[in-house]
DNA sequence: AAAAATATGTTGCATTTACAACAATATTAT
DNA sequence: ATAATATTGTTGTAAATGCAACATATTTTT
């Protein structure tokens, strides 16, 4: 029979469900956000668009990389935001082979400072009830056990 | 026009996005020892058994808050938990309230420690490529930090 | 030169997920 | 006492996800 004594560690009380409670509690806040403020972007696009902003010419493979999604889902998102006219695609050669490269449209560009601007304000009213330093530390510390965790995962994108 | 040098925060250098590849990565580490392993439990399911097995008499809704999932989510876990024979479901009173109790079975129970001989040894190989003090140092920080948050957004299950 | 392997993006599909609506019951307010 | 509200679990549904299979094109191997 089990009981709370147990000197096993059980789920709730291991890294893998704190990383997994504290992942969804950051998409439940910043998916309500952009509600309330009516935005009409869904998160994953908002994070595509501005991901494209400040990395100029990627093809998608490379884009699923940092977006953490596979190339299906990836394609899917870009596929949305070039017919809401945010992103223009285009054929290009990357080592010799051809890829879809995309870079941010002038409708894309200021939809995506209207939306920063509008969430800058809801951001740092959060950050002012959590401690920066806090946060900061959790990111580093977060940061080299994901790097140590890489080297040991295969991913295939 | 965005350059690498601009001011503003990027998704990819947001502790939002470190949370996120963490727990993807964790994720996927997991799911890929389970497959390994020939474990024929998904992992949702294991973390269910593992939680109600220290938990016994836990309601559904309860339950839910503990694994993070909704309640139909975890409704639906459970009918595939308890078809296997893993666990037992009973109507029973909270609060004056009829609602759904649960408890491990014998056979569950086996299943249970089983996986866990099993993942053990792999366990303790990825922990001995990461220094434990980093992941415990991590953990707590995480905590504290989640518990902050948990002020801050309203959740409802 | 031909064959095998690799890189890239797309399509199809089965699984997971969250959210809303519902049913049944119990509590609280009027 | 009746109506309104709240709690719990289930069902339906639409969206997101990941994986495998495929189509093309290029590189590497034989």
């Amino acid at each position: 029979m089990s009981t709370k004594s147990d000197c096993k560690i059980h789920y709730t009380d291991s890294i893998y469900y704190e990383l997994e409670q504290t992942s969804r509690l950051m998409k439940k806040t910043t998916s309500q956000l952009f509600v309330k403020l009516e935005i009409d972007l869904t998160l994953d696009e908002y994070f595509a668009l501005d991901t494209v902003s400040f990395n100029a010419g990627i093809c998608q493979r490379d884009l699923a990389k940092l977006l953490l999604k596979d190339r299906a889902n990836t394609g899917r998102i870009l596929d949305t935001l070039e017919q809401k006219g945010f992103i223009t695609r285009f054929i290009d050669t990357k080592n010799n082979r051809l890829v879809k490269k995309m870079g941010i449209t002038e409708l894309g560009l200021k939809e995506l400072s209207m939306i920063d601007i509008k969430i800058d304000r809801y951001l740092r009213s959060l950050t002012r009830k959590i401690n920066p330093q806090d946060v900061e530390r959790v990111h580093e510390a977060l940061k080299s056990f994901r790097i140590e965790l890489e080297k040991v995962v295969e991913i295939n994108i």
